[in-house]
DNA sequence: CGGAACATGTAAATAGTTACATGATTAC
DNA sequence: GTAATCATGTAACTATTTACATGTTCCG
């Protein structure tokens, strides 16, 4: 019985403290700066198998507040595990993006619909962006993470994902800018077609 | 019976030419510029249920120098119903990176090892971005292409791999700076850290 | 003749999503 | 009481990967 990526992932959130099963599920809910999403009824049973491993333990907590929780800590085998996963060569990511392949075949569709499309998905993108930069003002500016502190992972990610999200906003930005100079030489017929650069 | 993505996906390429499921196999085994990427297993059955869909059709064709292959052709229906589908909203691409999951991790790993790791993503994401810039220089750099043109789709969605991976690369690199400058303060304790600005 | 690329499928397993199911506790 | 959040699970389905299976044609 071998480990999935999953329960790797389950175990990189284990590694800084013990957390239960809905608070894994909150955090992987959108992955945020760490890449990962998955829905509780894929964790619980993903944790039920990393304590049969012996990579985590549960302990039943009575909480006066609220429900009995079961929170899960890891191991030594299971930090070991992890430390060892870390250094493997990755598997390349598989792209799969509806929007890229919407965009392939946008010269089908009605330019007014496809505008609309852009905004809306530059929007959200604009959104998880300003979210990545709160998260950033969080962080110290003058003093450098050492990579040997969890949180010089915390932060390369959250890095990662702030330039995946101007890269993305950016793009949809100059397909606005060419969807909407195209729809504006429709209307007027006589005048040239505007020229927009774009440049990441 | 409702269309799946993967049906879109191969839809989205048969619109430009009839091809066979060899053919759309072998143009999904890496998305180049357009981010969905299928196996062959699962592409000839998908292809069976858009033809029950009446999507598109296929026909056996007789070749001197290879096997037979059966070429599909989309339908008036299949097209309708690809262009209908474009404009739709796009459901969020689900994020998950293995690297990423890794980096989130870094602090546990030998750094000498997550050196390596990031040279070996680096590299391999410098080799995906030399065959999008290969890919570019096919395309015209003076004229601007129309969004109502299938080259409008293949150029935006290459722009759009060309930016990923330099944004990927330049992360890649700035984690390598960080790393290698740890290792280098840690084998002489006296010099002061480095400082390495991260910028996309 | 043997290997590589062409060509098309199915079977089995794994991964992930959506839906079903239940119950505690708090705040209004 | 009832909605919201906390809390934990299972069932059914869909999507994807890996492995199995078979046959053609060309080139050396």
């Amino acid at each position: 019985m071998s480990i999935t990526t999953l329960g790797y992932a389950l175990l990189t959130l284990l590694v800084r403290k013990p957390l239960s099963g809905y608070d894994l599920a909150r955090a992987m809910k959108n992955p945020i700066g760490f890449f990962w999403q998955a829905r509780h009824s894929q964790i619980y049973p993903e944790l039920a198998r990393l304590e049969e491993l012996g990579l985590v333990t549960a302990e039943t907590i009575a909480q006066r507040d609220r429900p009995d929780k079961k929170l899960y800590t890891i191991t030594l085998d299971g930090q070991a595990v992890l430390a060892q996963w870390i250094t493997e060569p990755a598997k390349p990511a598989s792209e799969r993006n509806e929007l890229l392949l919407k965009t392939y075949s946008l010269w089908l569709a009605d330019p007014e619909k496809a505008i609309k499309l852009f905004q809306d998905q530059k929007e959200l993108h604009q959104q998880q962006l300003a979210q990545y930069e709160q998260i950033l003002t969080e962080y110290p500016q003058a003093t450098p993470l050492s990579p040997d502190s969890p949180d010089f992972g915390s932060y390369a990610t959250l890095l990662r994902g702030l330039s995946y999200e101007r890269g993305y906003i950016t793009w949809c930005h100059w397909i606005l800018t060419q969807l909407e100079s195209y729809v504006d030489d429709k209307r007027s017929q006589n005048e040239p077609p505007h020229e927009h650069k774009y440049s990441d």
